[in-house]
DNA sequence: AGAATAGTCAACCAAATGGTAAAATATTTT
DNA sequence: AAAATATTTTACCATTTGGTTGACTATTCT
């Protein structure tokens, strides 16, 4: 796969650090969209938005094709794949802690159940580790 | 599984966005690290370390446990699996994306052989989509 | 007690970020 | 040709970022 370089990564992940943005690769996942349509959603400027497709394109997360006045912008989801290939390396980390706190879960709520009697329906986020 | 809210993967991204930060993830996930174990691959001041250990502490993505004089630090891996999910969701996506591209690549690649006579192994990147 | 070690904190700096408003460009509509 | 539409560009501003240095705190070693 891809295997984007340091520097690509940064600004990928930097791209993907604003919640504006990130809901404008949301809506594009849904189809091509223009820019007034990406920034209709927010209340910001065109201006800004335009700003913010720009920092998208940059990335290379999306790529614009202009048709008469109207730019038109489309996901392109190579970077977001390399970053979710870089994820994918703590995987196996994350997974191991997830198989421990899975135990931790099953214990507190057997505990929580045998004191109260309340069912385990009830002890969703579990203990604060 | 996490499901981090947008303010929190604003901020984990935003963490995930800098080289630096993203070698010392690499750095934990091969064990415990001190705060200046963190900082010694880098040609950077103790202090601006210890800045970016913060941040990747704010994001969740690590916890330090004081240790005496040394602070010592270790992978919090729950954050990474909610960002590594989030990009998750667009994996149909770029799937079908490389579907194509592997097409386009072949087709390429077959046209640029019987021109050429040059063996596939010299295109690797594809075609600039 | 005194010196060395491990880190943080505070003040500062240059550059980047995300926003705005107003002007400019390009295209389509009337 | 003139007006409307879609978008970018050009200042400009406040805030954040990543870095520095020097002083400070806490702990360990001699």
């Amino acid at each position: 796969m891809v295997e984007l370089l340091p520097p690509q990564l940064d600004i990928v992940f930097h791209a993907l650090g604003d919640a504006t943005r990130r809901q404008m690769l949301r809506d594009l996942a849904g189809g091509e969209r223009s820019v007034g349509q990406l920034a209709e959603p927010f209340s910001i400027s065109l201006a800004a938005a335009s700003k913010h497709i720009k920092v998208l394109e940059g990335a290379g997360l999306i790529r614009r094709e202009v048709k008469g006045r109207t730019h038109m912008c489309r996901l392109e989801a190579g970077p977001l794949a390399s970053a979710h290939e870089w994820l994918g390396h703590y995987e196996r980390f994350w997974l191991s802690r997830l198989d421990i706190l899975e135990n931790l879960l099953r214990a507190d709520d057997a505990r929580t159940h045998a004191v109260t009697g309340k069912p385990r329906t009830d002890r969703k986020k579990g203990p604060r580790l």
